[in-house]
DNA sequence: AATGAATGAGAATTCATTCAT
DNA sequence: CATGAATGAATTCTCATTCAT
């Protein structure tokens, strides 16, 4: 019997949907340890309502991120498959990544714990991290990325400053995004003046243990 | 009234200390949210004692800002005063500007509000600006930095990426600053390829309204 | 109006059924205040359900309460009709008793004041009064049963200890009932060593104000 | 350093007291699921100051029970050492036993799971069953208890029929606890009638697994 | 002046009851 | 009618701040 359909379901869904858009939004604005209330009020639902669908606030963390690691694989799909070469696939992805600090790491200990334990997200965060290690490979294959970056430089780097741009100032908001982000392409593209301290972040120095 | 010398004093004095280095450090792991009670713990004080001494969470958070801030600024004055080049000084300022998340703006709104009203606090942060501002002209003028940035490009840059820089993953934690800042000072580095989108962003679009 | 026998009755019927069912399972294991839904579930049902028959949590246990009690009614009954002495119906009703606490009263306030209110009960609860009277005038008549006892005794008595014996640790659970049953109709047995202190207890004794 | 003399600990410590006093009344009367609100109200404490002491309910539980195994223990002990018989002080035991059924066990699976863990309170436990089976002994080599009766039997009698005692309607709570226990002690009178059903029941018996 | 206890308001979570489908 | 989703009040527990010692 399909689940999706019946009609209950319907409002049961879209319920379901205006939390997790809540959630994220304010996760984003205001960090993952808001009051619940807010995100329920955000969404226009009853405290309960929130409850009844995530359980508590870990499988509500759990639930935002593999929906935003999920757009996160769609975007470098199709960065990967609509652009030309590997530097422009890097530089479209970055720009759009804004959420990727939610994607691959966190720095709230709560999140990371969440995160941790979900094997679903955990999977689509490794399918990420495949496809993004293929665009780097691409880019320097070309002769456009400095060959001494990894993927894990790109992902600290990116994630660090895109993720903050989004609560700059005012005034800045709307310019630095692109300004930060072309200082970092000027600086990430070959050949590099000299080389980078120590050897290119891989993958694997993204885990915390 | 009594001065700062009387015997009582000293022992104010040491936990006046003490507290301010507890919470500056707990601020920069956890965040300002942390409670008062661990603070204290870390400081090895009762929580009265904290109380007595700063009143309130916002007046800690301040005092803290301040110490930081001064710190910040004889760093400037230090580098300007000891550097060759405008642009070994910026290297210099970056590379020992972890703290400059909290030293120029904050994400968290609590920290925020909490710096806006201090007039103390307020002024060093302008006299660092002033300063950082002079160190990027000279950095200009020698055709080191490139000119289509300004101390806003390079405050959020560095206060975001930097600040971030601590909170990497265990394995990354020892390589990444010095990477990250080295990939940065690239793109910093004048002739630039192409023009940065908008203009230079200035220390006016720092300010939160 | 519809009468007890319309097609869609009889589903009706059978909800109402295992949901008195679970209900008394659930209320004799764990108390009359588990979770609404937890009876639901138990029987099978929705919460919906649930409360369409019986209006809220009061409603059901009265209904409860009632079949129990109609269940002792049946029971001394058939006691008084079957056995040929009024001292082998008293034991036989005692050891069927482990239901009189709730037929009889309740420590739970929730429960008791569902049950002063509820008419039908109340009849039930004096009909099985009047005929425990009856069973013990004739085990007194017969010298088998001390005099110095009264229904009211007996009531207390058994109910405490026959409901209990429920809850009675899982090695003990199949002797207990046996053995402390044994024990209390010896206490109670003619001719008794020494006069109790104070006087019978009647049913009066038994009511709460 | 003495710990328990110093000025603040005095209010404290009367802090304390009277929340063990209001827990294990209200406890006693409306079981170990009351608002911990209530027992701070009637200890005259803020909720705060309960929490502060106790941790959680469960660690109230523990407390309350080691206190009330402590006066068992000391009441066996007390009986033992005075009474001349051990039927006298079998007897007395008893009838001091209201609250046997939190020293020995309990219905609630909340109490049950905070006790099982308490290696303070479980020693005490054993201690106390140790002392009443040396009452046991001694009142059945006096002739004077049955012989087909065990520990286990007597803790489960007493514990249920003393306990719920305290919760009789108004108007029998004066005379029931002493009618009970004297049919109570007639039944366990040597020479028995006949013998009881099964084996004695131990201390084992009286354990949850 | 320092300490740590007390307070009470606030946040997370549960659950009785109502209501849309 | 049955269902199970939604709601919000009640409850547990935490923590900023005050206060007695």
């Amino acid at each position: 019997m399909a689940t999706s359909d019946s009609p209950l379901r319907a409002d049961a869904r879209r319920n379901r949907d205006q939390i997790l858009v809540a959630a994220r939004e304010i996760f984003t604005e205001r960090g993952a340890e808001v009051a619940m209330e807010e995100i329920a009020r955000r969404a226009s639902v009853g405290v309960g309502t929130l409850y009844r669908r995530f359980g508590d606030r870990e499988t509500l963390i759990r639930a935002v991120f593999r929906e935003t690691i999920q757009t996160v694989v769609d975007e470098i799909r199709a960065a990967l498959a609509e652009e030309p070469t590997g530097w422009a696939a890097l530089t479209r992805i970055m720009r759009q990544s804004a959420w990727l600090h939610v994607g691959f790491q966190s720095e709230s200990p709560l999140v990371r714990a969440a995160i941790r334990v979900d094997e679903e997200g955990v999977r689509l965060r490794e399918q990420a991290l495949d496809m993004l290690e293929e665009v780097v490979r691409k880019a320097q294959a070309e002769g456009a990325l400095r060959r001494d970056v990894g993927v894990g430089d790109l992902a600290l780097l990116f994630m660090y400053v895109m993720k903050q741009t989004q609560a700059a100032p005012p005034q800045a908001a709307a310019l630095a995004p692109g300004r930060l982000l072309a200082i970092l392409m000027d600086g990430l593209r070959a050949p590099a003046a000299d080389g980078l301290p120590g050897r290119p972040l891989t993958r694997a120095d993204l885990e915390f243990h």
